[in-house]
DNA sequence: ACTCCACAGGAATTGAGGGGTG
DNA sequence: CACCCCTCAATTCCTGTGGAGT
């Protein structure tokens, strides 16, 4: 019988959890203090800079911007005389810069004025600026999310110069995981929202070493996790992403396998298999959440994988993607459309894709291939409920069996 | 040298679906 | 109710590519 309540591994488990803000970052010392003196001009009663800050997942972009700006609003609150009040957004589930206008109207005003035209919105988003006052730093976490739709982020940081603001100041500080996101954007904008960039760049393992020694101090009892464990961690989540969160995951999960198997030590077996572990979750994760015809086209690269016939040509799977349609009775799109879908796919890492020029028949072509562990996939495929009545995921397994 | 193939990917259009107004 | 604003996926149509076959 298992108990609740058994200790032994974790003191404070919190300090690994995915909301914990470390007090120190000392890591990024330079990129605080570039967002430290562009956010300065704000404390002396003139116009934050705006800012950009991009790297990749798990690189202190969030963590670095949250800690700047609660230290400017504390400060502002202690001194009294300047007024400074920070609008935090995640951009996520937002693609619009009318989807981000209505909510950040919502988020002030508290109703959302879905709707109404574009400019209407903005109007109103000013009003509520103006209606706060003083200088009003909107921080836009996951600005990526955004695409080319950048209105709101020429119409923001303008709206002072622009008339439609008399005493409130407005700026911007986007954080963006995509390195491109940028140049996508059109050159007016560009100029503005950029006006001081600090880029993140992916922590080395030894950098990760020393973040995750502080939290083991915190999170682990006294002496339970052995020397190599951190310098594994950090090895191996530096080899992939370079990311702080990975690593600290690693770590956790680490820590929960040793728990549970009423180990009284964390050791480097218990990080590989941890490893294991959350790389099948990434798999599983990835694969649910896609829509019903990506899972089809995944389905048909899946069948192709188990019959030794990948990477294979957009044509191929176009094929085999229809004959897994006809037996699921649903109704294929067209071959144009699968092909945006398994491009995207590829940029999920769920497939890999080769781009080739000079076929058989001449131009440039793409061939995919499964970019998961087959055996995992065709597992995960059969729980879908369509595939396995159709017993297309029966037969998934024997060819995969029988190779 | 020229056309052709089979693909990539851009542009425009459509239609469904989210919400609103007067 | 008719009509408007905005988003998104899918489709249709189109142009570009570059070796193979003639």
């Amino acid at each position: 019988m298992q108990s609740f309540g058994v200790q032994g591994i974790f003191d404070n488990e919190d300090a690994l959890r995915e909301d914990y803000t470390p007090d120190e970052l000392p890591e990024r010392e330079e990129e605080l203090e570039r967002i430290h003196n562009a956010l300065a001009p704000a404390s002396r009663g003139s116009t934050a800079h705006n800012i950009f800050l991009y790297g990749k997942t798990g690189q202190g972009k969030t963590v670095a911007a949250r800690k700047k700006t609660r230290q400017l609003e504390s400060w502002s609150a202690e001194e009294g005389d300047i007024d400074i009040s920070v609008v935090w957004q995640s951009c996520n589930n937002i693609t619009s810069s009318y989807a981000l206008a209505t909510t950040l109207v919502e988020k002030l005003a508290g109703d959302n004025p879905n709707g109404h035209s574009q400019e209407q919105v903005f109007a109103q988003l000013y009003e509520e600026v103006e209606e706060i006052g003083g200088s009003v730093i909107f921080v836009l976490d996951e600005i990526d999310n955004l695409g080319t739709s950048d209105d709101v982020l020429y119409a923001l940081p303008r709206a002072r110069s622009e008339g439609h603001l008399r005493d409130a100041r407005v700026s911007v500080i986007g954080i963006s995981n995509d390195f491109n996101y940028v140049s996508n954007l059109s050159p007016k904008v560009k100029g503005t929202l950029c006006e001081k960039e600090v880029e993140f760049a992916p922590y080395k393992a030894d950098a990760l070493r020393s973040i995750l020694q502080r939290r083991v101090d915190v999170a682990f009892e006294d002496d339970v996790v052995q020397g190599g464990v951190v310098p594994l961690c950090a090895a191996l989540a530096a080899r992939e992403e370079g990311s702080a969160r990975q690593a600290i995951r690693l770590l956790y999960e680490a820590g929960e396998l040793a728990l549970t198997a009423t180990d009284e030590a964390v050791t480097e077996d218990h990080v590989k298999r941890a490893h294991d572990v959350l790389s099948r979750e990434r798999v599983v994760e990835g694969l649910r959440n896609v829509t019903l015809h990506d899972r089809m086209a995944i389905t048909a690269v899946t069948h192709l994988e188990c019959t030794e016939e990948t990477p294979a040509r957009t044509k191929h799977i176009y094929e085999q993607y229809r004959t897994i349609c006809d037996g699921v009775e649903l109704d294929p799109l067209r071959q144009r459309s699968l092909r945006d879908h398994l491009q995207e796919l590829a940029m999920q890492g769920i497939l890999e894709a080769t781009h080739r020029t000079s076929g058989l028949q001449g131009g440039d072509y793409y061939e995919f291939e499964l970019n998961t562990d087959l055996g995992m996939t065709v597992d995960v495929l059969a729980e879908n409920a369509r595939l396995s009545e159709a017993g297309i995921a029966d037969s998934l397994r024997m060819l995969y069996e029988s190779r």
